[in-house]
DNA sequence: CAGTGGTCTAGACCACTGG
DNA sequence: CAGTGGTCTAGACCACTGT
């Protein structure tokens, strides 16, 4: 627990509670820090980079939040053992999963153009009745075979000429963001168990029945804005769904322990 | 946005941004502060309730962290348009997600008994070489219809004499907290899309070939030890699978765009 | 410009853990 | 008992937003 090896550069625009949880987050990622070992306290961060306690406290949040560690009243605070990898999902785009599996994203536009959307489109993008969207369908395929094949749906109004600026076959959250400004936040994603029918099965190149997820996702931006909605089919035998749950407590067995008490 | 109409009890074991966030969720959830609407700034928090700026800010950033609101700089703190329902899932037991659904959850034992485990549930329990583990088998019902057919992987080593302690129809997770103080904090999960086997079909009571989801779930211990690990066949037709998906830029973007500048 | 959230300080008391 | 994390205070400076 060589607190002493990280440093902190004052004059940097980057917040000190995150150099701090970065150079701690380094030295558990390279092994300094074993899986289960007891961390620097609070206050020996605190005492040694001459920061606020609070400040010392903000980056082991953090790093608790992240699942690298977690905190233990009147013990301290401990390296994770959870087998880390980068195995919880994040919301990523296609292009984004495929370079973090190490493999080369490609594209093949099946339509590109507006439309008037369908009533599970309209409800999921909270749009107005005669509101259009721009839809653009592809097939995706990860080193050279197809991987899924992919609705997107976007409000016209938000992300005006795109058709004109986008060249379908990119990133369409980097040209969202570079372009637009709007930054994808966060997503809500139902899955299915389903099997392909024929048109499917044709562009997954797969067998009739094959099993397949079916995903819908609707994507907001940070104020809670639906951007875009997804229906995708992904070959069954190609991919996996990886997730991480986690028990909060905080308003289920909460409530009849400690907040009772207080009449909370 | 009435804080006022938050009344803080300063006697109680629960701390005040506790109260205070809850006090404000409640006006979200009754409609009193509406999706998108403002809310009340640190600073008003503070003043009305005679707390502390930084006491206000913890109440304001739990409800952020809980999908409740969201913030930005120079402008304010919002209620977040997101639906918010319960989509996105928690680590539930079968029988909590039973009753979250308003369903009647059954269960019809198959198997209760200690056994040598194979080498995936070894490896994902991280057992010693000989070690043996309490197999739990059971077809499980919601409303009188199966919905899936669960193996339960526990290190007999952690829950000694549950075999005779448990009664298999019940909830695995209150037992282990009950009996043995063992609290399950996250999982780890897997879904793959699949069709269903002869013999699975008929605990299903499908047919043969019908979709369905293969799970693998690892459960851990707040301080990351393995304590379950769960293979289960779900019937595509009558389950989906909901998630929330977040796109932390943490290690992603900020390092170009922020990061880079303070040379972090 | 005034108001906002983001960061930070230097203290404080508490409940809890371990020896 | 000393050490830990959980909570809380009363200030501070900053960058950013709107007008």
């Amino acid at each position: 627990m060589r607190v002493g090896a990280v440093v902190l550069d004052r004059q940097s625009v980057v917040p000190l509670y995150y150099q701090i949880q970065q150079g701690l987050s380094e030295q558990i990622r390279s092994g300094e820090l074993k899986p289960g070992a007891l961390m620097p306290s609070e206050q020996e961060i605190a005492a040694r980079l001459g920061v606020s306690r609070m400040t010392a406290r903000q980056a082991l949040k953090s790093l608790c939040s992240r699942g690298l560690a977690f905190s233990q009243r009147g013990r301290g605070t401990f390296v994770s053992r959870m087998k880390l990898e980068k195995n919880f999902r994040q919301l990523l785009s296609f292009s984004e999963e495929m370079k973090d599996r190490g493999s080369q994203p490609r594209s093949r536009v099946l339509a590109f153009r507006k439309i008037h959307p369908g009533e599970d489109v309209v409800e999921a993008l909270h749009l107005n009745p005669a509101e259009e969207v721009i839809l653009l369908r592809r097939v995706r395929m990860a080193d050279s075979a197809p991987l899924c094949v992919e609705a997107t749906h976007l409000p016209a109004r938000l992300c005006p000429d795109l058709l004109e600026n986008f060249e379908p076959s990119g990133s369409l959250y980097r040209a969202l963001a570079e372009q637009y400004g709007l930054q994808v936040h966060m997503a809500d994603e139902v899955a299915e168990a389903s099997i392909a029918t024929e048109a499917e099965a044709k562009l997954l190149r797969v067998r009739e029945k094959s099993p397949v997820f079916r995903f819908m996702r609707t994507a907001y931006l940070h104020n809670g804005q639906p951007i875009e909605f997804v229906k995708s089919i992904y070959r069954g035998d190609r991919c996996r769904v990886v997730n991480r749950l986690t028990r909060q407590l905080e308003n289920r067995q909460l409530s009849s322990s400690v907040l009772v008490q207080g009449g909370g």
